[in-house]
DNA sequence: GCCATATGTTAGCAATTGAGCGAAGAAATG
DNA sequence: CATTTCTTCGCTCAATTGCTAACATATGGC
């Protein structure tokens, strides 16, 4: 068994019975007691549980039931290692802008392991939940429409709180990439806030995995000239390059 | 059963009966009275309690900044019959502002079931979840700085959003009402968000438990020439009534 | 083989609890 | 009001249990 497999068990079963006791969790795995303690250190350090002598609690104040999970966490490896590169940029103080994106959510929590201080300015709802408790951080949500389906709050509410601030670096992804249209996504208010997104910042990263370049979404976010940097899981193809290299766009991939 | 888990039953069982007996404790869990003075002896140094001979009584002052866990499960019979009373005065395709208090949460999960084409304006991320999936209603958030503790946004831009809109109805919470101060809350940027709320309406909707009144918190929201009209989980006294009487504010709470 | 991660082992330390006892606080009694 | 009686409190000690930290040992990817 996995080590993160038994952690998830764990959750199951605090999430069902609202307490954990060391001794117990123990046996059941068969496991010595250091390792469990080790794992509930862990999920409270992740803010998950609240340790006790002999066991933990369910820490409830985050314990937020989604009603659906809709993590259709394609390409976890990949969004991992974009996530990695992108803190190994961002620098500690920092003011971010973080879009609604599944690749946004491992930056967020990428970043709350390792950075101090920072402001982020998002629209995603998974996101602010993710971050609630980053205590020296100041977490600023914009606002706008609950999007059904995506965790999102988006529309020209969501624009106007953008245009009122300015900060360091702007990270965006989008749905597709190629040479003829440019930045795609395939919903038009999320594009629209994207779009804000990029106006609000001289650094403008655009951080993708590789299997978005060579398509084409709906809407239309901007072009290569929007963009500062690129952000991606594997290195890309000479074309695309060449292309980057055109625009002086900057392109960055994990070295093997 | 764990050292945590009995400190948490005490500061509930606090919560709802205001005072708990040394021996009483004692007996109900099985252990020395000497351990149940160690338990109030943390809690009194956490501020919840205050300690007496033979037992301890709710800090006044604190009960209002409980932790959300404790907060949350307590009187959820009251907030269920508030949710209740509000329901019965929402018609289809209104629009209404909540704030970010628990009992909020409690109104927004009754109209969920019951209405149809709402749109709701809110600053409380857990409002904002529930209602994700809330089929033709429109959510609006305010956005704002994420408050840690009480999953709301608070801040100036939350204001700034709220002036944007008029609603039907603006139903807000509080920690504290009495004669002299009016109506009150624990945290400064709260108390403005709300005041906001508030003025965005021409129906103000105080959705209130019994137990806020005659309390103080810290902070002004508002008076009685602010408010339209008061909804409560059971007859408050006679003085109340008179007061609300000469302000012309109508006052609800549940037949029986 | 080397690095990172996960796990086991151990020894010393810390926290929780219960028991006993004298002191202090309430309550009852004259 | 003083005295007695009973309860509760605060303290110390001891036993138990759990915890921390450091080191050792796999395990698996590169």
């Amino acid at each position: 068994m996995l080590a993160i497999e038994r952690r998830n068990e764990i959750l199951e079963k605090l999430q069902k019975e609202k307490r954990v006791v060391v001794s117990e969790l123990s046996k059941a795995y068969g496991v010595t007691e250091e390792t469990i303690r080790r794992d509930l250190e862990k999920l409270e350090k992740d803010g998950y549980v609240i340790k006790s002598y002999g066991g933990a609690v369910l820490n409830e104040n985050m314990n937020i039931d989604m009603p659906f999970n809709i993590r259709k966490n394609t390409n976890v490896v990949g969004k991992q290692k974009i996530a990695e590169l992108v803190n190994s940029m961002v620098k500690d103080g920092e003011r971010l802008i973080l879009d609604a994106s599944s690749t946004a959510v491992f930056i967020a929590k990428m970043l709350k392991e390792e950075k101090r201080n920072l402001t982020i300015i998002t629209n995603s709802i998974e996101i602010i939940i993710e971050l609630f408790d980053a205590q020296d951080w100041r977490v600023l949500s914009t606002g706008g429409l609950a999007m059904e389906g995506s965790l999102a709050l988006v529309g020209p509410q969501t624009d106007q709180m953008l245009r009122s601030y300015y900060v360091d670096k702007a990270i965006i992804s989008c749905k597709g990439f190629d040479m003829e249209n440019g930045i795609t996504d395939s919903n038009e208010l999320h594009a629209r806030n994207k779009k804000t997104m990029l106006e609000r910042s001289g650094c403008r990263i655009l951080a993708v995995d590789s299997s978005k370049f060579g398509h084409t979404a709906f809407t239309n976010i901007g072009d290569l000239e929007n963009i500062s940097m690129i952000i991606t899981d594997e290195k890309p193809e000479e074309k695309w390059l060449q292309l980057f290299d055109r625009y002086h766009v900057e392109c960055v991939w994990p070295e093997e």
